[in-house]
DNA sequence: TCCTGAAAGCTTTTT
DNA sequence: GCTTTCAGGA
């Protein structure tokens, strides 16, 4: 038997072990997908001795990616100890990526194979707006009755459906509108030498259609490919999949993991029912089921399958845990979002205090990003750490866009997009007015507009001569400019000259190094610090950014000849999300969307604004729609992913675009069975307006054994209520408890598990068994390893599958990080 | 051309 | 409530 499939579950080792494909995998939350998937990766490549060249596994996240890399060398070199000398890793020409940096780097060198420059650039979110608006201008379109952003959707989700220009055809009359603002805009997109997002897939997928040597290439490339969240795909990923694992009848190696009920970017084009797809498609697949939830306890979990199994069209599951009963989720309506806050900072800091937890264990989600605010606020009062992950998302702060913007035109002089940012910023004299002469100047000449000033500045013979192409004469006419904006132009265009060649030259150490020299001397930083805080911090931003550019040097373009250091730095920048920045440092709470959650796992989560028109949001309400509605509660079901004590917090009013409003509990509440709450509010009083502030714990309470009279807070429903009388801190009390036999016979559940000061009963409590549970060793324990010997450990921690990572230092040996599940490590 | 203050519009979710 | 856009004056 194999070390790789040591401890996995009878159907994990099956989808680990299954080489022959396809293989579909059905995997429910904290089921160890992630396992399999990096266990897999290692088990083809020692046991079945394929080339890690010919393995490619899609990923959606670059984290996700990093992260499985990391991990299937951690795994091999773990079983079969350092790998040979001269090979300096097992992993040599594998493909981890997400679907649009894998398209890129297809794009790319097939670019640079047809002889073409690869110099192009991908447009983010707001540059594809700004470059429909700008579309839309040039076709005298309203932008009022023809919303740029939603022309924008509406183009990205044709892509996405693979639908070009050429085959568009518009339904109405909106439709036939954005058909041709879509011709005109990819028009653009093509002078511009740029590409979207969605382009990067729908290029790859057509030259992988129309041009059969492209495809046998990557198919003989890439003859076993993994998918992880297959759930998230949309037309153009599955049918790039399947144009690369070719007809079914190759019987390629493709495998696929997924959860239908965890399908939450249905917006972004995503269609679940790519699973029922697959399943027609491949009919000779083996399929899968992971059902035992190593994450959360039967509680949660079961909170979980009350929330998912209202949804229709899906492949039932039955989850399990060994993880023992827990205690009930707790439901707190909260006043208003200040309140909700206040509550969430306060149980926060009541759990820190018992030592059971760390800050970095909790986690507090909310559907929108505007959420967040009233959050920090409380936890910038109380001090307590937090890192807050996408709101303002690096990329799109101001001052970082308009750096990459200069270092775009640098490697792109087509971008016209990334010039106009940046050609008066600082002010340097070129208006509007100026600017939109230069515009309408290149295009009577039929140039870019940094061609134009480059013409402006050296003349057009010299400019003629060193493209090598021939100027329309009006290029040889009297540019249309006053002399002050023409000077203004010139110095401009000189300081581009010089850059530029700075970098065809490759006159330069670091995209740091270059980056130092645009900001200084284009004045962008010295406008930027005026000696104003946020000038600071907005420096403090740039300091981070070229921290990031310092790490793209001239040796690495060695490995991908066909790109610049510059060129290789500005695509991974423009396709890292902002959760690929998630450390796991264990110091802060962290607050993120039910979205960014996904795929992340916390002992404490708290979902805030638990109320109809935010989850499930009004969008999704008004619509109508009944899609939209699952995929709302998709994404509180994705939300649920505490391993310990889950939270579920709503208001009774709360402020929205300044004024306040009464909110009614979510829908999704009634959904569970009370006897898996505690804090139970009585929806039905509460539907009727009422809602009663209690400062202070009253006798009933006490008398049931529950303190908290430190902390006021607000309650409602609860003394008169004709539901079961619920406490914030303890089951539903005249609710039989005989459901979880664990409640009585442990402290971790009841009253006692949520009470301050009884965290220490409740860590020694726990059963060591659970695999999500406590870290098995921790620091200075001594441990016995089979080869390493006797040691000490430094550091224990849980990975993200449910597996622990043990640093130890081993005398004479050295210091090696071990998996828990394969190193046979004893305790001594 | 650039700065200031007022007004409008805005918020799902992300590669 | 907050950010982006617009109008008007220097």
């Amino acid at each position: 038997m194999s070390k790789i499939t040591a401890n996995l579950n009878e159907p994990q080792k099956k989808a680990v072990e299954t080489v022959k494909g396809p293989v579909l995998v059905l995997a429910g939350p904290g089921s160890g997908k992630t396992r399999v998937l990096t266990r897999r990766i290692a088990y083809m490549i020692e046991e079945q001795g394929i080339a890690p060249w010919n393995i490619a596994a899609v990923t959606f996240t670059n984290k996700a990616a990093g992260e499985m890399r990391e991990r299937v060398a951690l795994i091999l070199q773990e079983i079969y100890g350092a790998p040979p000398v001269g090979q300096s890793s097992r992993l040599g020409g594998l493909t981890i990526g997400t679907f649009h940096s894998i398209c890129a780097r297809i794009l790319r060198v097939e670019t640079a194979a047809a002889g073409f420059q690869p110099n192009w650039i991908i447009y983010d979110s707001a540059d594809q707006v700004a470059l429909v608006r700008a579309v839309m201008r040039d076709l005298n379109l309203d932008e009022k009755r023809y919303p740029p952003k939603a022309i924008h959707a509406h183009i990205s989700n044709r892509k996405n459906e693979l639908i070009t220009p050429e085959t568009y055809r518009g339904a109405s009359y909106f439709e036939e509108i954005a058909g041709r603002v879509y011709r005109s805009y990819q028009e653009s997109l093509l002078a511009n030498n740029a590409m979207d997002f969605d382009d990067l897939l729908l290029r790859t997928v057509l030259l992988l259609r129309d041009n059969l040597d492209a495809r046998s290439k990557y198919q003989r490339k890439w003859p076993y490919l993994l998918v992880d969240e297959f759930q998230d795909t949309n037309s153009a990923q599955y049918e790039m999949l399947r144009l690369l694992v070719g007809e079914p009848a190759h019987n390629r190696n493709l495998f696929v993991v997924g959860d239908e009920d965890q399908s939450i970017y249905r917006f972004r084009g995503a269609d679940y029912r790519n699973v029922q797809l697959f399943r027609k498609d491949y009919p000779d697949h083996i399929e899968i089921l992971l059902e035992q939830n190593y994450r959360s306890t039967q509680t949660i979990l079961d909170v979980a399958n009350a929330l998912i199994s209202q949804n229709r069209n899906r492949t039932p599951k039955r989850l399990h845990t060994d993880n023992g009963q827990g205690a009930p989720a707790m439901v707190y309506e909260a006043y208003n979002e200040v309140e909700e806050a206040a509550f969430v900072a306060d149980e926060i800091e009541k759990m820190l205090a018992t030592k059971a937890f760390q800050a970095g264990d909790f986690a507090v989600t909310y559907r929108t990003n505007a959420q967040s605010r009233a959050l920090e606020e409380a936890f910038v009062m109380r001090h307590i750490k937090y890192k807050l992950i996408g709101a303002t998302r690096f990329y799109e702060r101001k001052e970082v866009k308009d750096a990459l913007a200069y270092l775009r035109v640098i490697h792109n002089p087509a971008d016209s997009v990334s010039l106009e940012r940046i050609i008066n910023s600082p002010p340097r004299g070129i208006g509007a007015k100026t600017l939109e002469a230069l515009r309408n100047w290149a295009n009577e000449i039929g140039v870019g507009q940094t061609e134009a000033l480059q013409i402006l500045h050296h003349g057009p013979q010299r400019v003629a001569l060193q493209s090598g192409r021939t100027l329309s004469t009006a290029a040889y006419k009297a540019p249309p400019f006053g002399a002050r904006a023409q000077n203004a132009l010139i110095e401009f265009a000189a300081l581009l000259d010089e850059w530029i060649a700075t970098e065809r030259r490759g006159h330069y150490d670091s995209v740091a190094d270059l980056l130092d020299q645009v900001l200084a001397k284009s004045g962008y930083v010295d406008t930027l610090r005026d000696g104003s805080d946020e000038g600071e911090d907005r420096f403090a931003n740039l300091q981070e950014l070229r921290g990031v550019a310092a790490q793209y040097t001239q040796g690495m373009s060695a490995l991908e000849p066909e790109q610049s250091p510059l060129g290789l730095f500005l695509e991974e920048v423009s396709l890292v999300s902002d959760s690929d920045q998630l450390d796991d440092s264990a110091g802060a709470v962290t607050l993120l969307t039910l979205h960014t959650a996904k795929g992340l796992e916390y002992p404490v989560v708290f979902i805030v604004g638990m109320e109809e028109g935010i989850l499930p949001h009004s969008r999704s309400l008004e619509s109508g729609d009944a899609e939209d509605m699952a995929e709302e509660r998709r994404l509180t079901y994705v939300g649920v992913r505490a391993k310990k004590r889950l939270y579920l917090v709503h208001c009774f009013r709360r402020s929205l675009w300044g004024d306040s409003s009464m909110q009614q509990p979510s829908r999704f509440l009634d959904d569970i069975p009370p006897d898996l709450l505690s804090g139970m509010v009585d929806r039905q009083r509460r539907r009727e307006g009422s809602y009663q502030r209690v400062t202070s714990w009253d006798a009933d309470e006490s008398e049931r054994g529950q303190s908290r009279s430190q902390t006021g807070g607000y309650w409602s429903g609860r003394s008169k209520s004709t539901q079961p009388a619920a406490s914030p801190f303890g089951q539903p009390s005249n609710q039989p408890s005989s459901k979880s036999p664990s409640d009585h016979s442990s402290p971790a559940a009841g009253s006692a598990y949520w009470s301050p000061g009884a965290g220490g009963k409740e860590a020694s409590a726990r059963k060591p068994a659970a695999a999500s549970g406590p870290l098995a060793f921790k620091r200075r324990d001594s441990v016995q390893h089979p080869s390493f010997g006797i040691g000490t450990v430094i550091e224990s921690e849980a990975t993200g599958d449910g597996d622990e990572q043990v640093t130890v230092a081993f005398p004479g040996v050295g210091i090696k990080k071990l998996l828990v599940s394969l190193a046979g490590l004893k305790k001594l």
